[in-house]
DNA sequence: ATCCTACAATGGACTTTGTCTAGGTCAAGT
DNA sequence: ACTTGACCTAGACAAAGTCCATTGTAGGAT
């Protein structure tokens, strides 16, 4: 636990939160200006490998980090400006696909993420 | 119509197809070696916004270009060699999202996206 | 206390993916 | 034949992320 790892740790901390690589990076210097970017991406690999923090790819944007990893949730998405909101849908999407439609595929995980317009963009 | 479009159009065909953008550039390019990259682009930007064909960002890599656009389906993903099906799951995942947890949003969509292993990745 | 070694961090170059722009080509209409 | 406009092309550019050679540092060995 280096001071650079823990900085990075301190700015994925809270829920909703949903940082790029540069947001994180851009905070931890904030807090510890010598840090670099690489230094913030090898940190964010270590979390996610570690199943500290979550990736979430919603666009072709940047990827975004989730601390909120210990949760299962799923992802609202705002269509226009990208904010992100973290959702709990009743049912479970896992069991809603039948063996005849993993073609032989060993299925660990299920991702769902709404789509649509926030209030802000919704109105505007 | 031009050549240029219907090249790209005959590449994206069939069932089970997801290409990236330079993958149809390149099958493009052995039909009609001079058309560019930027025509390919352009030219599947158009085919997504007349929903002919469905854009898929499964991870940080290029987008694939999905021509079942017009039989509702969602994807399975393999975390290791990045293979696509489609599959179709039973269920309503729209129907899940209780009004409660859309905090306003207008929702249009919803993407479902099963992560495994395919058959090769997870044999070896 | 000093040196060694391993690991971590740094900065910058590089790659990949996608977009943009300036110019060229071609067909249709006048 | 000239103009117009849509389309295409090549290449420059930009964003996000990765890689690598070098530098720094902390803990153990001498």
């Amino acid at each position: 636990m280096t001071a650079q790892r823990r900085v990075v740790a301190e700015v994925l901390d809270g829920d909703h939160v949903h940082l790029t690589a540069d947001e994180v990076h851009a905070r931890a210097v904030d807090k510890l200006p010598e840090i670099s970017r690489a230094t913030v991406y090898n940190t964010l690999g270590e979390l996610v490998s570690l199943g500290e923090v979550l990736e979430v790819s919603t666009d072709r944007r940047a990827k975004r980090y989730d601390p909120n990893a210990h949760k299962p949730h799923q992802h609202l998405v705002c269509a226009q400006c990208g904010a992100i909101r973290d959702v709990h849908p009743a049912g479970n999407p896992m069991a809603d696909l039948p063996d005849a439609e993993r073609f032989g595929f060993v299925v660990s995980a299920v991702e769902v993420t709404y789509r649509g317009l926030c209030p802000a963009c919704a109105g505007a």
